[in-house]
DNA sequence: GGCGAATAGTACACATGTTAACCAGATCGG
DNA sequence: CCGATCTGGTTAACATGTGTACTATTCGCC
């Protein structure tokens, strides 16, 4: 009836159905451990951090707004697995790193994500993967840059 | 410290860093008309029917959720953008169809959303692009239906 | 030194994601 | 028939997405 793209064949559509059916078989496994998708990956990134790290940095490597970084933040800190200091020469900025309670979840938690990441890697082909993987960061790269 | 994946280099993270990098360009325009971009991609399935769709129908179609689709619906039939009546033979399910302000709307706001497209398309390349979305749809298909 | 612009972070408001509970209409077996 | 069950859809509750406004610093510059 009208000339536009068809609907499944729209990047942003097939993006979405992907990260979906990917996420659909990590989320159980983080609800059992009361984790959010969000969580998670603050932990993950502070886990990957050696130093401290501000909330502007967390939010950049995890791909979140600051104002849900704050809130998940809130979360975690109240929840005792991470620690947040003042920096001494920026008032501004916060310093944050995982407690050692927080690194002890962090250690439960990643084998199981980890087994789940090998059986999606096994079921698409780890070469294939990767080559995915390499596109995506690429497409990203190219539509950030230019324009 | 810890054995586990890259955190850039984890497929969730690429998914979703791509389609954020493609959104961040259609999210303005389609502002400029008052739509979210669940709310487009409501319209835009009902566009694509013939025939009416129901609650489950949309849901599926546009990788939302069912609550999702009951908050959208709520409000775009409130701004009289889509009619919905109840089916006959079955009194639970709904009939959802664009009304003619609804097509109106489409009419008016896809151009500007090929436009974008177009230009995301050109910057990657065409038949790199298409052979992306390939990729995506398969493994999607395979995760959904293996296991 | 001190004022205006930039920056880090948070607070707010509203829309959606996610899960679970719930209601009404449909279906099936006895 | 009719009650047990299933199914389409909504509601509810809490977490996150998204844009905007606002506070507290810090910086640039005169």
């Amino acid at each position: 009836m009208n000339e536009m793209r068809g609907f499944d064949e729209s990047l942003p559509m097939a993006l979405l159905a992907a990260r979906e059916s990917a996420m659909r078989r990590f989320r159980p496994m983080l609800a059992d451990h009361d984790l959010t998708e969000q969580q998670w990956r603050v932990l993950r990134a502070l886990s990957a951090e050696s130093a401290p790290i501000d909330v502007g940095g967390l939010a950049e490597r995890t791909a979140l707004l600051a104002p849900s970084v704050t809130r998940i933040l809130a979360a975690l800190t109240e929840r005792g697995l991470v620690d947040r200091t003042m920096s001494v020469d920026d008032q501004r900025r916060a310093e944050l790193r995982l407690s050692p309670l927080g690194e002890t979840i962090v250690a439960t938690v990643a084998p199981h994500s980890e087994a789940i990441y090998q059986q999606v890697e096994d079921a698409f082909g780890a070469a294939r993967l990767s080559k995915l993987i390499t596109e995506l960061h690429d497409f990203a790269h190219l539509l950030n840059e230019g324009t």
